[in-house]
DNA sequence: CTGTTAGCGCCTTCAA
DNA sequence: TTGAAGGCGCTAACAG
């Protein structure tokens, strides 16, 4: 149905060479021949067909995207600046949620591969389950092989001997920072609602939380960890469990700003003051960070850039692979404070 | 370098037409020689070429949904339930950001034809401006006629002729029913916030507002609305304005829960209660809503259920253009009380 | 400067 | 049940 480079050829009465010429622009035509091909461009209203055109070059322009859910704030912020950085350079980003399930993943993989995407940037945590790390560690040998570039963004390598660029975020650096300012107004029973089980993000930001402790020569009860997820309902829920069990604790430390959210809400519902009586602090930085109130102390991660980041990795000169840590910042806001004495 | 069919056929020692047969499974084939295929199939890791497919069916499996911007929890929304209707067909969705400028739009319309979308959705708010209007169609018109469908997702038909399907949200109705709640609560001097001008969104908001203002017999004083967009920022800044100006109003009705998010934000720091002293609703019914303390009250809209909705449309078997209204509904919560007697 | 030719990877007749 | 041949739309040689 649509027109053809042929239909335009017969009308501007040239040959297709002459057309295909005209559009890529990499060849001397005459002047005149040119206005009367652009004419017949835009009467027949043509467009390059780009599945004969990958066909030649064997490149698509198109870069795979793979994560979680594209509508949390998290992923949406690293999606934005893979779209960005991709569209300056013509290419189509494809978003694919994999809703976190690796067999979904894996097929996604599978059909970027078929659409000889040019580069697949698998953002977010990775499951630490070792079948999981085996199979994606031989997909992205099979990828690299066949030519796609691979980028690894918010999660570690897979292993010593796994192939492709990572885009690092500094999750337990901003996890102890943020600890440590809790610390620092005075904080010893911080309590910690942790991310989904059995992820790089969740364990190295918890890691980041011990680490800032022991270093500060704090004891953590073991109560005072509770495990969620990183939603709103996990930080209502974390909460509720602590008050629960009556755990004592003057601040509450969030794997997310979302969890954060959820805790204030229960704190709130429970009658606790934030930050008078409890204070809360999240990560990531959200959007949101500030529509809570007290406004949520948090630890900055540049979404946008993490996403550019990569996709310079994914086009870079740069043949070797290589891992970038991208640095966070401490935000302190207004649900942290001093404990109240007693 | 990806392989090719032609090898995986040699490697089976059978010819392509074989391999390419077993691969689709339209056809019959012996066992045995279904079973060499496949082994040489994983043995390869072989993935056939999308864009050979794609040359001969003039069909892409691909989706290209055009929004401003899909960090946006509006856009989000949709765009979610658009990626997961379209994966369920095996189907990718090619995600682009605009960032509401139509020159970008029909860039991305352009590069989407090129890659022969099957459908492309437009997403959001239009703007009213008759140029934009008259280009659009023509667009519209020349996907429709080289076989892409296409369909519009919360913006009204560009006019009587324009082709395609729509999806539009009941935004004056649920404006209308929001106003009535502060209404009936017996606030009498609302003030509106109104989305970025001359977009087709902002416009029957505002228009639902002063509707039901009118049914009402409520006269609405005209400085009473202030121009904003659809960020936290507006709301900030059109409640300081207002506050400026010494407006009198017992209730603020934003354009959307971000601007309401700002609004109330604005209304603490001047020291004014929500809903004690001025009671702040919103729309869309984002997540962030329960995250802003007092809750917003707000305007159900079903994102997730737009985005399905479009896809269906995009590929139902109806051939003529529908266009589906989708309802809204009131989510009353705690940023809204009677107004403080006096 | 322009036209002709061949082929990218696959599928679909048509024959065998 | 399988193979051979042609062509989808385009571009990169190679002539002219």
């Amino acid at each position: 149905m649509p027109v053809t480079l042929v239909e335009v050829a017969a009308r501007a009465g040239v040959s297709p060479a002459t057309v295909s010429r005209v559009l890529n622009g990499n060849y001397p035509v005459a002047e005149s021949t040119r206005q009367r091909v652009q004419q017949a461009v835009r009467e027949l209203d043509y467009v390059v067909n780009a599945h004969a055109r990958a066909l030649l070059h064997s490149t698509s322009g198109i870069v795979g995207v793979v994560l979680n859910d594209a509508s949390d704030p998290f992923f949406a912020g690293i999606a934005r600046g893979i779209q960005g950085a991709a569209a300056e350079t013509s290419r189509l980003s494809v978003i694919c949620n994999s809703e976190g399930d690796p067999e979904q993943e894996f097929a996604f993989l599978e059909l970027l591969r078929g659409h000889r995407a040019d580069a697949v940037i698998l953002v977010g945590a990775a499951p630490e389950d070792p079948e999981y790390l085996a199979e994606a560690t031989a997909r992205a040998k099979g990828m690299l092989s066949h030519g796609t570039r691979l980028v690894l963004c918010g999660r570690p390598a897979p292993g010593e001997d796994a192939p492709g660029a990572v885009v690092e975020i500094d999750n337990a650096g901003g996890s102890a920072a943020i600890t440590r300012h809790l610390l620092d107004l005075g904080h010893r029973r911080i309590a910690y609602i942790t991310g989904p089980d059995g992820r790089t993000t969740t364990t190295s930001r918890l890691a980041g939380f011990r680490s800032a402790l022991a270093e500060a020569g704090v004891e953590l009860a073991p109560d005072l960890v509770v495990h969620g997820d990183f939603s709103r309902e996990a930080g209502r829920a974390g909460v509720e469990r602590l008050l629960a069990a009556d755990a004592d604790f003057t601040a509450v430390l969030a794997a997310n700003d979302l969890v954060a959210a959820g805790a204030v809400h229960a704190l709130r519902a429970a009658g606790r003051r934030v930050p008078d009586d409890v204070s809360v602090a999240g990560y990531d930085d959200l959007p949101t960070a500030v529509d809570v109130w007290p406004n949520l102390t948090t630890v900055h991660v540049p979404l946008e850039e993490i996403g550019r980041k990569a996709v310079e990795l994914a086009f870079g000169p740069s043949d070797q692979d290589s891992v970038v840590t991208v640095p966070t910042a401490l935000v302190p806001r207004e649900s942290t404070a001093a404990p109240a004495a007693g």
